[in-house]
Formats: C-alpha cells, sequence, structure tokens
DNA sequence: AGCATGTATTAGTTTAATTCATACAAATCA
DNA sequence: TGATTTGTATGAATTAAACTAATACATGCT
C-alpha cells in the first residue's frame, strides 16, 4: 500500500482540485481515482482531502503532497538515468520547427525545463514557414514539428499536446459584444487582424471564414500584443488562443467571445520521425512540452490520441 | 512501469546476492521475482544485475539501487506519519519482556533503531524470568514479549521473527568433534552448560534431551563469552544459536556441530495483546525487531507464519 | 558423471485495478 | 423553488497485471 500511482493522484487532485479533472490528466476514469482514494484514505484511517469545491488537501494529505514532491522528480530523474544509460550515452539532437506564432508563449518556458534534464541534448529552433513541415522531417532538417492535425503521414509519429479555444477580439462596446457568440458572417464587416502567415495556419479563415464563403478586409500584425492593440483601437477583430488573450480580457482592453455555438476548438500535436520518437529523450521533451503547456496556459484541454505509457 | 516493488526487489537482490534468497525474504516465489527483473531489464533495455553467484548490480542496478536507498526511507517516513496523524498522536508505550538471553545482542540495536524513528515512543524492559510470560500481556505487566513458540492464546497475536540454528559446542578436539552432527546420547557424559534459566526455556534440554531421557551434570554461566570460556577449557559441552558463537568458531577457539541430522532449529516470536497489535507504532517495532536480526545476524532464516502485508 | 544449487520460461491461476452504469449530493440557473 | 448542471460515491462486471507451479536449463562441486 502507498505506491507511486498513489503520490501521482494525489498531486493530480491538489493541481486540478478535482476527482474529475484529475482523472482526464491521468488518462483515468473519475470512478478509477475515488475508488483508489477512498481505498487508500481506509487503509490509513485518514482523510486525504476535503470533499469541498475545489478538492482541499488535510493535513494528511499535505504531507502525502510533499511525499510527492520529492520522490517523484527522483524517480524520473532515475528513469532518465537508465534511459541514458541503455543508449550507450550516444548524444541525441532536437531540431525544432514551429509555425504557430503563440506557440512560443510555452514553447520557450518549455524547452528551458527541458535542458535542466537532459543538458546534453543539442536543441535548435527552424524558423520561417514551409509549404509542408512534414517535409522537414523526411529531409532531416527537423526533427520535431509542431502540427496543427495528426495527418497520417508513413514514418512520421504524433502525439498529442493539447487542445485550445480560439476566441473572437473585439473592442469594448462593439455591437458583436451583445451576441453570446460569433458566426462566420459576424465577420464580414470588420477586417481582420491576423499574424503574418498563410491562411492554412490560421484556423478561423481556414475552417470557419472559407467554408461560409466569407473573407473580410486584411491587416497583419507581428506579435500579440500588437494584434490586441489594433483590435483595442476599433480597426478589427481577431482571433487568438484563449490562453494568449486571457492577461488582456481580465483588464478589460478587449471583449473575447466564442467562435460558433460550441465554440472553435483547435489542437496541438508534435510529429517526428518514427525512429526518433520512440527515443527516451525524445518522448521526454514532448512529455515536458504538454506538462509545461498545462501548468502555464490556462483554458486548455487533454487531447485525447495516444496511450500514455511510462 | 517502475515502482516501489521493483526498488525492493533490487535492494533485496543486492543484499541477499539471489533471486532465490530475495524472493524467500520477499516472501515471493523466485519465480515471481524472476519475471519482474527480466521485465524491468526489458522494459529500460539495460541489464541490472550480471548473472553471475553471487548476482551483482552493473552501473544501471547500481543507480537503481542508489534511487531505492533514497526514495524507500522517505516512503516509510511518510507511512509513519501517517500513522501518526491517524492516532492523533496519542503517545505509545512498549514494556518489553524477554526471556532469552542471547536475544539482547539484537534486541538493543533494534530498540536503538526503533526509536529514531518513533522518538515518542516510551520504551522499557521488563526484566526476570516469569512462569507464564503470556499472563503479563494479559496483566498489563508488558506490551510485548519475546516468546519461542506461537501458542494460540485468546487476545494475543503472535508475529514471527526468524528461526536459527542451536549448534552443540565443544572444546577443539574433543572426541565428538568427529561427528558430521551430535544426538541425545552424545550429551550424556559431559557436563552442560547453560544459562541459568528454566528449562522450558533450553532448546536443547527441552526437545532434546529431556525426550531421550538424557540429564546430565549442569554448570551455570551468565554470559555467552563465560559458556563459550568454559567449554573451551574442556570443562562441559554447550548449546547456544549459531549466531551468538559464530565470532567464536571463526577464531577457532571451539568446535560447533549441529544436534541432530537436521539440526536444531527454534524460532522466536512477538506475542502482545490484540488490541495493540494492531497499531501501527507496535507493528513497526516488530518490523524493526526483524529486519534488524536479518541485517546484524549470520544464518539466521525467515519464519513462515502470518500475511506480511503493508 | 551425478548431484546440488540457482535461474528462466510457459501456462494457468489468482488477485488487483479499472470501467460501466448508476445513484447521490451540492451548487447554479431560471 | 424546482430543474439542471456538475461533481463524487458505489456495486457489479470486465480487464489487466501479478504471481505460482511445474519444469527445463545452466553452472559449479565432489
Amino acid at each position: 500500500m502507498l505506491t507511486l500511482k498513489h503520490l501521482r493522484v494525489i498531486e493530480a487532485l491538489n493541481e486540478t482540485g478535482s476527482l474529475t479533472r484529475a482523472a482526464t490528466r491521468l488518462h483515468l476514469t473519475q470512478s478509477a481515482l475515488s475508488h483508489q482514494l477512498v481505498a487508500l484514505e481506509g487503509h490509513y484511517g485518514v482523510v486525504l482531502f476535503e470533499r469541498s469545491r475545489p478538492l482541499r488537501a488535510t493535513p494528511a494529505g499535505m504531507r502525502l503532497l510533499h511525499l510527492a514532491q520529492e520522490v517523484l522528480p527522483k524517480m524520473e530523474a532515475a528513469r532518465r538515468d537508465l534511459a541514458r544509460l541503455a543508449e550507450d550515452n550516444q548524444p541525441g539532437r532536437l531540431r525544432i520547427a514551429v509555425e504557430c506564432h503563440t506557440c512560443y508563449d510555452w514553447l520557450m518556458p518549455g524547452m528551458d525545463a527541458y535542458r535542466a534534464h537532459w543538458p546534453e541534448v543539442e536543441m535548435d529552433l527552424v524558423g520561417g514557414f514551409h509549404t509542408d513541415p512534414l517535409a522537414l522531417l523526411a529531409e532531416d532538417r527537423a526533427d520535431l514539428v509542431i502540427v496543427s492535425e495528426m495527418a497520417r503521414h508513413k514514418g512520421v509519429s504524433f502525439s498529442p499536446l493539447f487542445r485550445y479555444e480560439m476566441l473572437a477580439l473585439m473592442a469594448t462596446g462593439h455591437p458583436l459584444a451583445a451576441k453570446a457568440y460569433l458566426t462566420a458572417k459576424d465577420f464580414a464587416q470588420d477586417p481582420l487582424i491576423t499574424y503574418p502567415a498563410p491562411d492554412r495556419l490560421l484556423d478561423v479563415v481556414r475552417r470557419v471564414l472559407k467554408p461560409a464563403g466569407v473573407n473580410p478586409e486584411r491587416r497583419l500584425a507581428e506579435l500579440t500584443i500588437a494584434i490586441v492593440q489594433l483590435v483595442a483601437s476599433r480597426k478589427g477583430l481577431a482571433a487568438l488562443p484563449a490562453w494568449a488573450v486571457q492577461p488582456f480580457l481580465e483588464r478589460g482592453y478587449v471583449v473575447a467571445r466564442p467562435i460558433g455555438k460550441k465554440g472553435l476548438w483547435s489542437g496541438l500535436y508534435t510529429a517526428a520521425r518514427d525512429s526518433d520518437a520512440e527515443r527516451t529523450f525524445h518522448r521526454d521533451f514532448v512529455d515536458t512540452l504538454r506538462e509545461q503547456a498545462f501548468m502555464t496556459l490556462p483554458g486548455i484541454e487533454p487531447l485525447e490520441g495516444l496511450p500514455h505509457a511510462r
């Protein structure tokens, strides 16, 4: 009794504040976690979490949380060392291609966190836009690319990172702010402010406006802050990931609305050559990115896809 | 993959040097351990132990051994803290009654080790010999007694500690040293040197000599070293636990032979009132004693008896 | 060589973990 | 306030993992 699994559950419970959310994060059902928690509490005769909303750790829960925080990193470190020993210390390389502007928000901290554990892995960024990012893998010009769909492709493995909502941005007091959510037609009048990227990378255009035949005037800006500024100055509408605009919404600079009744959700995935994707330093990089994203980005959701084994 | 169970296995393998011995210590079969080790090695693609005799840890094995040594104690500490929280810090008490002289050899270090983890538990030794040691429990004059058999007794729980061999001791060059093992009759000629304890506590007398109707002249000595000295001085024979005479044998002071063809094996058990036996500080004491014994006493064996749950 | 000791492997059994389908409780909405 | 949403608990059924038994195989010993 009292296994590492329990410690991971307790960590997840503490961070998510709910059995349901912890369960999805751990790729289990709520029922499984409930059973586990009840069993553990019963075994030691202590309550670990007060069943409030959000769940709050009791002193006993805190004790185990502390244990988790000192033990789990040690386990991970050993796992990495084993991988190094197994692969005989042959160094790895990660040339990363990213096409989404906002990705840098979480990619940079992710790379920093990763470097702490895998200092010997040489990391590099492959810049610019490419007609076929997956070709970079085949041509051996990149080892990992971040893409927005899992297009089945021979010799290439995909791993889901997370999914997020794209929000329509408008100035405070804009007439459209009266609506609960925007539809394609609502974009027809105002200019659309976007990053300078091809349409296939702009989800609103590709998945909402183009199918509906709506083609608004365009205006480009390099930086997120610039786009927000233009929107606030009533120069047009924009569509950005929820996590990227969160701070501006909180300060009331602009207003955001979902796109479509259920919102416009996009996913992000990594792609790598099969041979690379199975190596530990590589998998660990993807895991670190995912973890970093969930730690720092508000409102993102897990994305089903691959088995989640260790 | 890579669980605490694995770490415990690796620790046991390192300490026992064999799958078979590690298995009995962990109350598993050799097969189970072989499966585990093979699976673990396969999973990480490393060899953890060279299959030599004794088993020797590879660098990867050493890495996990190191992990085990930093992680397992933390787990134990947390478990104890949970027990303290669960029982609301009500302090425990351990009045210990021991009737076997040689027991002090491992009891003292055991108590020291225990005190480090449970400083709040008040420990005391109940001295002297008692006609019925289990009565001490009923009369609430002791909380734990160390006995040599699991006599079913209402309200009392027993836990096995270990089993050990009693060896017959004789002077170097003694005619009986020519025999591979001694029988009851061999004790008839020489005086028998024992501790000053009742016959029921002297296993040779109770289980070998008395049943055979052999009743040799007696001579008493308080200390093990004194008994050995008398034997070496050709004043008679003695029967002592193998672990207690090991150092004297190594230096050639005396000679030892098994008693009976299969040897005379005795067991030691703890007994406690049921209500105490289930409390964590109590169980931990017994576990500590057992662990301490296996760490310091040569030639002792695990003793089957109770389920071995945590 | 023949025995003793220890490890590996296969198949079968047992035990534990997880899900499914609901019931139940608490907060939120209209 | 009743209806609805959101989240947790529970029992039974399912699935997966761990363990044992039996036995083959390897190695050292006298």
